[in-house]
RNA sequence: GGCCCCUUGGUCAAGCGGUCUAAGACACCGCCCUUUCACGGCGGUAACAGGAGUUCGAGUCUCCUAGGGGUCACCA
């Protein structure tokens, strides 16, 4: 049999980091057993519905390579694969349920119900609808049905016995009957609530595998019921933990947490995004840690996934984004870098400098520019303590008296370029016998304004060109020369 | 509150009754490299929530307690 996945996100919002582990682990679990993954879009509470959020849904998931193989834009054999186009199908499947018993129509109003609730929960009680509708005779449900009152059609879930599933992360899972509500499978304005929804859906599009959230686990037993009661086959439950901000919150959008996108906007790179999150709540169970997708499909396996929930370390992403950083040809970083280093205005630049100095120093591309932003334009405030420096036995009057000696041969350097510069410096500081150190320091510093940057004295020249650098190094000699006189 | 689920270092996690004086990674600290900062190399600190059982033997099984999460909508 094929195995058929199915990633189900509502319309709502955009593709947050536990969507995309979802779905991430639903399109592996396909890929892994030669499956199919279907991307279904669950649309029925029309109240909930954001413009442009589908849209999302698709870029979040191609940007991150899960390309689904059946779904609303590219079709497939058991569309239509948007919940409000399929919105006839479900009452058909409804009064089957009504006529066998596991189903009645109920006329209760939300304002009746609201009431009741309110009334039960001023007692400290828990509310659960008490069946009343379910009392009503067949006449009188007619009736009103004809007289045209709106109705809802709710599950008639056993008083008394239990109801169960096998999850296979969580084993089984039983519960008392008594402790499930009446759920609403059919709303007023005719569409149906996700928990029947998606029973129905996930039968009739073939769903072999129902990979979610855990927040379902606690009706699933529900679930189970419906298909018992059709006599269906029931799906293989794999209840996913939540990706966590911290001990007790959940990874939310509400709390301002970052998505899919914003991550991407903040300069990570697709791939260390999908690879860090396939590792939240999954181990392959071994040492590794990098994996392309198709690694990942070969790696994959549900014993890896875990019980417990797990909490997203942006930390660890970070350095994980590194690391897909560093790895990239110096044409791609630059390409990845490009708008970055056009914000700080130095994308006239040599690029083949900045791409040695900048990639093993980039964790994500946002940083660039405020690593390189000096290079555009110095700083003119800056302090003379910072030519300071212990290691390389530098102070202002040391700085002073090796720029004025340095500056003029400088000046006179045949090429400005960055062999050329070297040499100098270096054989400059060999015949007068000081630390690279005490001489580079100084240099570094006046042309940067800064204690640390990226690339040393000799990038830092080749990058401003002579020009700029010779001005930059006057006016730190000037600048040492002045406040101490 | 009822019900369900979870609990190995700060974080992700390996571990499926003996090989655990508990792996690896991030973070942190130290050292080395070095013209700053990174990168890289080497080393270090740090955990089985607590308590009862079962067993010759428990991180691994059972129960209780505590903590955390989920769920109790005509939302998904």
């Amino acid at each position: 049999m094929t195995v058929r996945t199915r990633f189900a996100p509502s319309p709502t919002g955009y593709l947050h980091i536990g969507g995309l582990r979802t779905a991430l682990y639903a399109y592996l679990f396909a890929k892994k057993n030669g499956g199919v993954f279907i991307l279904r879009i669950e649309d029925t509470d029309q109240a909930r519905y954001v413009e442009g959020a589908i849209e999302k849904i698709y870029s979040g998931l191609k940007l991150a390579g899960l390309n689904w193989d059946e779904g609303p834009d590219i079709g497939g054999d058991y569309g239509p694969y948007v919940q409000s186009e399929r919105k006839d199908m479900y009452l058909p499947y409804a009064k089957q349920l009504v006529e066998s018993g596991h189903a009645y129509y109920c006329f209760c109003t939300k304002d009746e119900l609201e009431a009741r609730r309110a009334e039960v929960e001023a007692r400290g009680e828990t509310f659960k609808y008490d069946k009343h509708c379910l009392h009503l005779d067949k006449d009188e449900v007619q009736r009103k049905l004809a007289e045209g009152h709106p109705y809802v059609i709710r599950q008639n879930i056993p008083e008394s016995g239990e109801a169960g599933f096998d999850d296979v992360i969580y084993g089984r899972i039983d519960v008392d009957c008594s402790e499930l509500d009446d759920t609403v499978l059919i709303k007023a304005d005719g569409m149906p609530t996700y928990n029947f929804a998606n029973v129905i859906d996930d039968h009739t599009m073939g769903i072999t595998h129902v990979m979610r959230g855990n927040e379902y686990l606690s009706s699933t037993p529900k679930y189970n019921l419906l298909y018992e009661a059709f006599g269906w086959e029931k799906p293989v439950y794999i209840h996913l933990t939540p990706v966590m901000k911290d001990a007790t919150r959940k990874l939310s959008k509400r709390y301002g947490d970052p998505g899919f996108e914003d991550l991407l906007a903040q300069g990570y790179l697709a791939e260390a995004i999908v690879n860090y999150v396939a590792l939240v709540g999954w181990s392959p169970g071994d040492d590794r840690e990098f994996f392309t997708m198709d690694e990942l499909i070969e790696a994959f396996g549900i014993e890896g996934l875990s019980k417990s929930p797990a909490i997203f370390d942006e930390v660890k992403l970070r350095w994980m984004n590194a690391e897909y950083i560093r790895k990239l040809s110096p044409e791609d970083y630059i390409r990845h870098a490009e708008p970055h280093l056009a914000e700080a205005d130095v994308a006239h630049m040599d690029k083949a400098i900045l791409a040695r100095i900048l990639q093993p120093r980039t964790e994500i591309f946002t940083d660039i520019t405020g690593m390189v932003d000096f290079l555009a334009k110095l700083d003119e405030d800056y302090s003379i303590d910072l030519f300071t420096n212990k290691k390389s036995k530098t102070n202002a009057e040391v700085c002073r008296d090796v720029l004025a000696d340095v500056i003029p041969k400088l000046g006179a350097l045949p090429d400005w370029t960055e062999e050329c510069l070297h040499d100098f410096l270096i054989g400059y500081a060999a015949e007068h016998g000081m630390k690279n150190g005490t001489l580079l320091w100084p240099v570094r510093i006046a042309m940067s304004g800064r204690s640390v940057t990226p690339g040393g004295a000799i990038e830092i020249a080749a990058l401003l060109g002579r020009d700029e650098a010779m001005r930059r190094l006057n006016f730190g000699l000037e600048k040492l020369s002045f406040s101490l006189v």
